[in-house]
DNA sequence: TTAGGGTTAG
C-alpha cells in the first residue's frame, strides 16, 4: 500500500472523535491479516492506531483499549520516531485510577527517549503521573530533561512541574518556581493555592488568593474558589467561609456542583448545618459527593436519623456514603447499627474497602464483639498480602478492647510498618489489661525507635501507672510530657493523675492537683477524687467531690447512690438515708444498668430486670449456676494467686 | 496538555 492510499484510514483514526474501541480492534486485526503492520512503510498508521486506541474509551472505566495500544506500541518492529503515540498513551495512563497502570508511564517514557524526542505535551502528562505515584527521584530526573530540552518557558510544563513539586517535594520549591517564572496563568495560581491547601497551610493559600485578586492579571475561577473555600474550612473560620461564598455569588464564579459541594463541606466543618442544608437543597444535579457530604454533616451533629434519611433518599450509592453513614454510627457509639449497616451493604453487593473494615473493627471494639472482630480479621487476611498500618492498629485495639490481649500482641508483632498510633494502641491495651510494666517497656521501645508520642500515648502510659499504683513513675511521665515532649496536658491526663494519686492514698496531692489544674475539672476528675475518698474513708473531701458531681449533672442517679453507699460504709446511716430521701424528693431515678454479649455474631442487650428475651428462663438458670460456681471457687481459691500476673508477656 | 469536591485507625 502506497502512502497516499493511507490517507482515508488516517482520517478515520482521529483522536478527537475516535471510532469505538471494538471497531479499532477489528481494524487492527484486518491490518495484521493484510500484513500492513510488519513493514516500516505503514508506520504512521500504527502510530495513529495507538493514539486512537488511547483516546477511544475512558481508561478509568475500561482500560482494555489502552492496554492494547501499549502492546501494539511495544510490538512495532521499528519504534515510532514521533512523541505523539507515546503522549497519547501517557495521557491515558496518567488518568487511570489503578496505580499499577500509572506506573507504566515511567518505562514508557524511557522507550520514548530511545526512539523519539519528548515534546511540550510529554512533560505535563509525565509529571502528573510522577506526582500521583509520589515518584520524587524520577520526577526530579524528568525536570532535568525539561531544562536540558528547553521546555522551561512552556506554561503547561511549568504548571505541571509546580504541581509535581507541591506534591512530591515541598511548597517552598513549588513557590520558588512560581516566583521565578515569567509565564504564569490562572492554572499556575490555582496549582499553588491548591498545593497549600493540600499541605494543610490554608493561610498561605488565602494570602495567595488575596494577592491574586489584587494583582488582577487573572480572575479567580471555580477551581481557585474550591481551594480557598477548603482552606477556610480547614481554619474552621465561618466568617471567612461566608465571605468567600459571597465572593462566588457576587463575582459570577461558576457555581459548579464540585464548588457547591466544597461550600457545603465548609459550612459543616464551621458548624453551620443550616446553611449547608440550604446549599445542598439548591444544587440542581446532586452528585454522590453532594449526598455524602450531607450525610457527614448530619452525622457530625449527631443527627443520625437525618443522616439515614439522606442516605435512603440517594438515587445511587458507591462505597463512600455507606462508609460515611457507618462512620457516623461508630462516632455516635451506635455500634450495633454500624454492624447492621454492614450487613445491608453486603446485601446491596457493595464491595467494602479498608475504611469499611476500620469502621467495623471500631464497632466491634465498642460492643466487645470479639467473634465479629475475628471475622473481620479473617476477611482482611483473605484479601491482603500484608497488613496495612491503619488496619493493623485497629485490629490491635479491637483485640485489646474485646479482652484478648495475647492476640492483640500477636497482631502487633505481625504489622510490618508500625507507627506511633500502633504503639499507642498496644500500650493502652497493655495498660488496660493490667500489664503496666510491659506497657512502660513498650513506651520506652517506641521512643528508642524514634517515634514521637502524643497526648493519647501519655494517656496510655499514665493509665498503666494508675492500674499498677506506680505513683513516682506516673509523676515523672506527667512532667516529661510537657518538659521533654512539649505536649499539652488535657483533662484526661489530669483525671488519670488524680486517680493515680487518690488510689495510692495521696488525697491531699490529688485535691491540690484538682484545685490547680488549668481547666475546670469535669465529672471524671471529681469522680476519681470521690472514688479515692470512699476507698480511703475521707468523708469530708468525698462529700465535696460528690457535691461537685451533683452540680455537674444533677440528673445522674449514680452519684447519689455512691454517696449513700459511702455514708453507709462509714456507719453514717442517717446521712445515707437522707441522700436516698433527697433522691426521691428530687425525682432522680436510677438508670437501669445495661450490658451486652455477642453470640454467633448477634449482639444481645440486657437491661436490669428486663425479662423480654425469648430465652430468659434458660438465661437465669445459667446465671444462677455461674453464681454458685463463682461462690464455690471463691471459697477454694488461694489468695496468693490473685497477686500473680495473669499472663506473662515479654517484649522480643 | 497543566490545577479542583465526599468516607480513614490509637
Amino acid at each position: 500500500m502506497s502512502p497516499p492510499s493511507l490517507c482515508p484510514l488516517l482520517a478515520i483514526l482521529s483522536t478527537r472523535h475516535p471510532p469505538s474501541a471494538g471497531r479499532l480492534l477489528q481494524l487492527h486485526a484486518h491490518l495484521l491479516t493484510a500484513g500492513l503492520m510488519s513493514s516500516r512503510s505503514p508506520f504512521p498508521l500504527a502510530s495513529r492506531l495507538v493514539e486512537a486506541l488511547a483516546h477511544s474509551d475512558d481508561p478509568r472505566h475500561s482500560p482494555r483499549p489502552l492496554l492494547h495500544a501499549l502492546a501494539l506500541l511495544a510490538s512495532l518492529p521499528t519504534p515510532p520516531d514521533s512523541a505523539s503515540p507515546y503522549n497519547a498513551a501517557l495521557r491515558a495512563l496518567s488518568l487511570c485510577t489503578d496505580r499499577g497502570l500509572v506506573t507504566r508511564c515511567l518505562p514508557l517514557y524511557c522507550s520514548l527517549l530511545r526512539s523519539a524526542r519528548p515534546d511540550h505535551l510529554t512533560f505535563p502528562f509525565l509529571l502528573k503521573a510522577c506526582a500521583r505515584l509520589q515518584e520524587r527521584n524520577y520526577g526530579n530526573a524528568v525536570l532535568g530533561n525539561v531544562l536540558s530540552l528547553g521546555f522551561h518557558a512552556d506554561v503547561f510544563v511549568v504548571n505541571a512541574a509546580m504541581h509535581f513539586l507541591a506534591v512530591c517535594s515541598s511548597m517552598a520549591e513549588a513557590r520558588k518556581l512560581f516566583d521565578g517564572s515569567h509565564v504564569r496563568d490562572l492554572v499556575s495560581w490555582n496549582t499553588l493555592i491548591g498545593g497549600y491547601v493540600r499541605r494543610g497551610v490554608p493561610r498561605e493559600a488565602l494570602e495567595m488568593f488575596w494577592r491574586m485578586v489584587g494583582d488582577g492579571a487573572v480572575t479567580p475561577d471555580e477551581v481557585t474558589m474550591i481551594g480557598v473555600v477548603s482552606g477556610s474550612a480547614q481554619l474552621r473560620d465561618l466568617e471567612l467561609g461566608r465571605r468567600l461564598h459571597g465572593y462566588v455569588e457576587s463575582h459570577g464564579v461558576r457555581c459548579t456542583v464540585r464548588l457547591m459541594n466544597v461550600v457545603m463541606d465548609m459550612y459543616i466543618k464551621c458548624g453551620d448545618l443550616e446553611r449547608a442544608k440550604s446549599v445542598f437543597e439548591g444544587i440542581d444535579k446532586k452528585t454522590i459527593v453532594s449526598w455524602t457530604t450531607m450525610i457527614v454533616g448530619y452525622a457530625q451533629f449527631g443527627l443520625m436519623d437525618d443522616a439515614r434519611k439522606v442516605f435512603d433518599e440517594m438515587p445511587e450509592r458507591d462505597v463512600f456514603p455507606w462508609n460515611a453513614l457507618m462512620t457516623g454510627y461508630v462516632q455516635c457509639k451506635r455500634g450495633k447499627e454500624a454492624l447492621r449497616l454492614f450487613h445491608d451493604m453486603q446485601e446491596a453487593m457493595v464491595e467494602p474497602d479498608d475504611i469499611t473494615m476500620v469502621n467495623l473493627l471500631s464497632a466491634c471494639s465498642q460492643l466487645g464483639a470479639l467473634e465479629m472482630g475475628m471475622w473481620v480479621h479473617h476477611y482482611i487476611d483473605r484479601r491482603r498480602v500484608s497488613l496495612s498500618v491503619m488496619l493493623g492498629t485497629n485490629l490491635v485495639d479491637m483485640y485489646s478492647k474485646c479482652g484478648n490481649i495475647e492476640k492483640a500482641i500477636r497482631v502487633f508483632k505481625e504489622i510490618p510498618e508500625k507507627n506511633a498510633l500502633t504503639w499507642t494502641a498496644m500500650i493502652s491495651g497493655l495498660a488496660n489489661h493490667g500489664h503496666a510494666d510491659v506497657a512502660i517497656k513498650y513506651f520506652q521501645r517506641m521512643i528508642e525507635l524514634g517515634l514521637q508520642p502524643d497526648e493519647i500515648t501519655f494517656i496510655g502510659v499514665l493509665s498503666a501507672c494508675c492500674h499498677a499504683g506506680l505513683v513516682k513513675e506516673g509523676q515523672e511521665f506527667f512532667s516529661l510530657m510537657v518538659s521533654k515532649y512539649h505536649l499539652e496536658r488535657k483533662m484526661k491526663h489530669y483525671s488519670c493523675m488524680v486517680d493515680l494519686l487518690g488510689r495510692a492514698g495521696y488525697l491531699d496531692e490529688a485535691e491540690h492537683l484538682v484545685n490547680t489544674m488549668p481547666m475546670e475539672p469535669d465529672a471524671v476528675v471529681w469522680g476519681a477524687l470521690f472514688f479515692a475518698c470512699r476507698m480511703h474513708g475521707n468523708i469530708t473531701l468525698g462529700e465535696k467531690a460528690a457535691m461537685k458531681l451533683v452540680e455537674l449533672d444533677p440528673g445522674d442517679s449514680g452519684i447519689y447512690v455512691l454517696l449513700a453507699n459511702m455514708y453507709a460504709e462509714a456507719n453514717m446511716r442517717k446521712k445515707a438515708d437522707k441522700v436516698r430521701v433527697m433522691m426521691r424528693h428530687l425525682g432522680v431515678e436510677k438508670v437501669p444498668g445495661c450490658s451486652c454479649i455477642e453470640l454467633n455474631g448477634v449482639v444481645h442487650e440486657f437491661i436490669v430486670k428486663d425479662k423480654s428475651h425469648t430465652d430468659i428462663a434458660a438465661i437465669y438458670d445459667c446465671l444462677h449456676e455461674i453464681t454458685l460456681q463463682i461462690e464455690h471457687t471463691a471459697n477454694m481459691i488461694d489468695t496468693s494467686m490473685l497477686l500473680a500476673e495473669p499472663c506473662k508477656i515479654v517484649i522480643d
